[in-house]
DNA sequence: CATGGGGGTTCCAGTTAATGGAAGGTCAAT
DNA sequence: ATTGACCTTCCATTAACTGGAACCCCCATG
């Protein structure tokens, strides 16, 4: 599979493909032409690295959930303590953003639409969960 | 209250917070002796930041959303539909999360600990949800 | 009162994670 | 055989910080 497929099915720009080859997040075959050469694991691999990126995980976070998958012994206690510990930030994100839907849905439902100054969500910014 | 005491209550290194000043994310007063001086509302400010970038919004969603909070004539269906649309972007990123966390902890319940060497997890990953 | 340490300031250079563009090779169809 | 879409590398630039130098401010202690 030629980069310009991967790169519609993964949703990520040929650039981006490209640079993740650079640092050696994955590593396409290449044809006898020099094209590179994608296998399916390797589109799994750029499709998670689209979300994970998105999401605010760092290209060494990637690294490390994408050895998790790549280990060929992944039977140790190590593996299964990195996942946790990633998992752990996973869930936090996870509310990070229900706090921030539940104030930005609040704004929308209180406060757009009669203009008044006085708008409850003022009020709520404050307290703001920290 | 000056940057120290705002970096540690908002968890951001002191450096971002001036880059943020000089983007023009926040415009924190200045005392006599060119100290910043940051209002409550800056912490808050910052407080959102930190979030929304380590949740992947880049600085330019954050800056429509600040001004989501900031505009004195919030009435108008413009900042409605614009926070609707983020709404929708949270919503999507909640559930990729979600999706994450489930390969994730999969990988940890089936996986880890017994090295089988066909760990259905491969399977699995085939149908990672594109 | 000076002096040392822990703040703060600006400015400039470097890093990370891409992204844009030039210059050129490849392929499939007309 | 040439056109156009696709691929290649390489080099420069951007975005969002991050580190470091050089210097100013404040206040507690000797």
């Amino acid at each position: 599979m030629n980069i310009g497929e991967v790169s519609r099915k993964a949703e990520l720009p040929a650039k981006t493909i490209r640079y993740y080859e650079d640092i050696g997040l994955i590593s396409p075959l290449r044809d006898t032409n020099g094209y590179r050469s994608f296998r399916d694991s390797d589109v799994h691999k750029l499709v998670f690295l689209g979300r994970a990126r998105a999401l605010g995980f760092t290209i060494e976070d990637c690294r490390n959930l994408l050895a998790l998958w790549d280990d060929q012994d992944r039977a140790s206690a190590d593996v299964r303590a990195i996942a946790k510990e990633h998992l752990a930030q996973i869930e936090s994100k996870i509310s990070d953003l229900q706090a921030i839907r539940d104030t930005l849905s609040h704004l929308v439902r209180e406060c757009a639409g009669d203009g008044r100054p006085d708008c409850p969500i003022l009020q709520k910014l404050e307290e703001f969960p920290t």
